[in-house]
DNA sequence: ATAGTTCGTTCGCCGTAGGAAGGAAGTGTG
DNA sequence: CACACTTCCTTCCTACGGCGAACGAACTAT
């Protein structure tokens, strides 16, 4: 201790390619759950002389507990190492007009603790202390926040935005990030429902989604190559203004189609049709309807008919290959999501598969712990300090 | 030099790294076209002390060419080092129905040879014989082989493929790349046009831009995070099968809106407005007519209406920011640009800037070259879409 | 000339990756 | 029960690449 002036060796490359190494063995190690440095050997390419001491750093940092020996069918048996997705704590902000709800979830989507909280004051003010509080002692295990704002996007489309008093989504974000220390993501609700999709609900097996929300409008999420796509403006998706019919006239932020296909739209049909409360969940009131009212029958066609026209144009700009119907949409029987996929692929030119989306309420969740889990991991995407 | 026996240490990520080095030298080197070594350190980040071997093998290789020292302001003049193109060389071969076109260009794009051929026999012995013909003494420097095919892409949308006679496409790209031994991409011609805009063209200075080419058929390629993406079956970009209007109908595998708005079918409208020859340019022919003649000026009104709801459309599910108008669509005057430009920013739920594409035939050209130089960028694997 | 400045290179230290070898912990077999 | 045999993990050691520092090179300014 004579001197410690001395930060030589700079840190280039040579610690990102640690690094990098680092985050290939706990991404082996979250997918696999279980397993041995044996395993580990195979998954990575790294050489066993490489991971000793790697792995008893993540041991110490408790990424991975050992569990003793493991069964034995000839020769030392593998020690058993199991991942901890508690070490990897990431927390959910969802934006909503009067109220903020707040999440921590490991790594597994599992949510530890959840609180809901009125909006009062500033909202910065308000996520930074609600979140610590929420992760109490594994605070330091938090590895990101994902905010999800109702039609949030820089430029373009910012109609829901206004509603939870938001102009600027991006300075939140910021200051929430230089506040607590740790990457911040903000998005589109729509756009975090797809990631949650894609990384553990009905997309876990391809690349390419669209996700199709049907709430008082409709946006699209859209996968292509395993990530979510936001386009040029953040506008992506926005296919509640696809002008699929000359007829149809959009108003103050709404766009033509979802003036006419959206559940509140259908909600007032629905209405007309039983006399009665405008039900929660339209389309479900719809379906029932249909099975025995002949004109509601013939208005669920259309409604079939029109979704149909608006997932053909999008399979045509970008052919998912996959759609996923969330929201009211996800309250279509089998029956009917099968007409639907008739439909489309009449009028697609690739093959495209309707399901329905299957993580309902908590896609937001699984989307943020996808995004705030890559966030961590690609601080290191660059192995060369930028140009 | 007794025992030379040892070849071990395992190429892993030693290697790799030093790759990374490598070719972020080439790229720094390749855009600024002349500089120093202390420009070097500059845009890489690399150390002199690293750069000196580096850039010794890289003038040993050819890439780079010493130049003399250069003016100084004060001490030592930096020494000029120069990127030579020609160390670069990569093939584009174009599949039409009777002949391949098949160029070799540098990494600048510069045709350095050209021939067209007839085609007779096996596609493959065809282009494995043209290329290294063409390329002649240059052949070690080839770096990939882009072979643009009309509406080829795996899975649906094989509509124009069989013109070429050609059913699946990867076999073909995967023959060649094992014969010639360099990286083989086979894509759709519009694709590549779309690569080589946003490489070369007008849409170097964005990340995401979509061109909508307008021939026999209307087809767009899709650049997102300055990457083209294809969709799930590689049917991306299939626009001219958007349902736009439910009294569009195609048949045979041509989508309703090119049925009414392609090249092809603005023709023959040309044609009854001003009878005569069929125009080889249905669409500047109608711009000339509409500023005489005032059926010719409201047809060419509906044309624009037409395609500004197509872009609208693509603008509302992938938010491009930017659309390039390419093939008949690049004949419109910048009166009709501008009609269309309001057009689209009245519908559209982003800004989306609408300009003509500017490399016209040379398009496809620096699309394989961007492909093919990408290709030997990142070394690794598959480079022939879709699975 | 001499000093000053900037470029490029050689030298050598250091840290890391991974090969080789050896210890550890089991299962089978005589 | 001893003795191979197998497999897993770890420790030792070496080779190699990156880069800091010092040095030589080339030119300007005074």
């Amino acid at each position: 201790m004579t001197d410690v002036v001395t930060p030589p060796t700079s840190p280039v490359s040579r610690e990102r390619s640690k690094e990098i190494k680092r985050s290939s063995v706990i991404s082996a190690a979250r997918s696999a759950r279980v397993l041995s440095r044996a395993e580990l050997t195979e998954l990575t390419g790294l050489s066993p002389a490489t991971l000793t001491p790697l792995v008893r750093d993540l041991i110490a940092e408790g990424y991975l507990i050992e569990r003793g020996p493991g069964a034995s069918r000839a020769g030392r048996p593998r020690a058993i190492l199991e991942f901890n997705p508690r070490a990897e704590l990431v927390a959910a902000v969802a934006l909503e007009p009067a109220r903020i709800s707040c999440e921590i979830a490991d790594s597994d989507g599992a949510v530890i603790a959840h609180r809901t909280v009125r909006r009062t004051g500033d909202i910065v003010d308000l996520i930074c202390t609600a979140v610590p509080e929420l992760a109490g002692d594994g605070l330091p295990a938090l590895r990101g926040v994902a905010i999800a704002a109702p039609g949030v996007s820089t430029g373009g489309a910012v109609r829901l935005a206004p509603s939870v008093g938001l102009v600027e989504a991006r300075p939140v974000g910021e200051s929430v990030q230089r506040r607590l220390g740790v990457p911040v993501v903000v998005d589109n609700d729509v756009n975090l429902m797809a990631a949650g999709e894609h990384a553990a609900g009905a997309g876990t097996d391809v690349a390419d989604l669209l996700l199709l929300h049907v709430a008082d409008g409709i946006g699209a999420g859209l996968v292509l190559d395993g990530q979510v796509r936001r386009g040029s403006g953040g506008a992506a998706g926005e296919v509640g203004f696809l002008p699929l019919d000359p007829a149809d006239r959009g108003h103050d932020g709404i766009g033509p189609f979802e003036a006419r296909w959206s559940a509140g739209a259908i909600a007032e049909r629905v209405v007309a049709l039983a006399p009665g409360r405008r039900p929660a969940a339209p389309v479900r009131a719809l379906v029932e309807l249909a099975a025995t009212d002949e004109r509601a029958g013939a208005y669920l066609a259309e409604v079939l008919t029109a979704w149909a026209r608006l997932i053909v144009s999008c399979a045509c700009v970008i052919d998912p290959g996959r759609v996923l119907l969330s929201g009211a949409a996800a309250d279509l029987d089998d029956a009917a999501v099968d007409r639907l996929q008739t439909l489309v692929s009449a009028g697609a030119p690739s093959p495209t598969e309707v399901r329905r989306a299957v993580l309902g309420d908590q896609a937001v969740l699984h989307g943020a712990v996808s995004y705030a889990l890559s966030a961590a991991a690609s601080g290191l995407s660059t192995l060369l300090p930028a140009p």
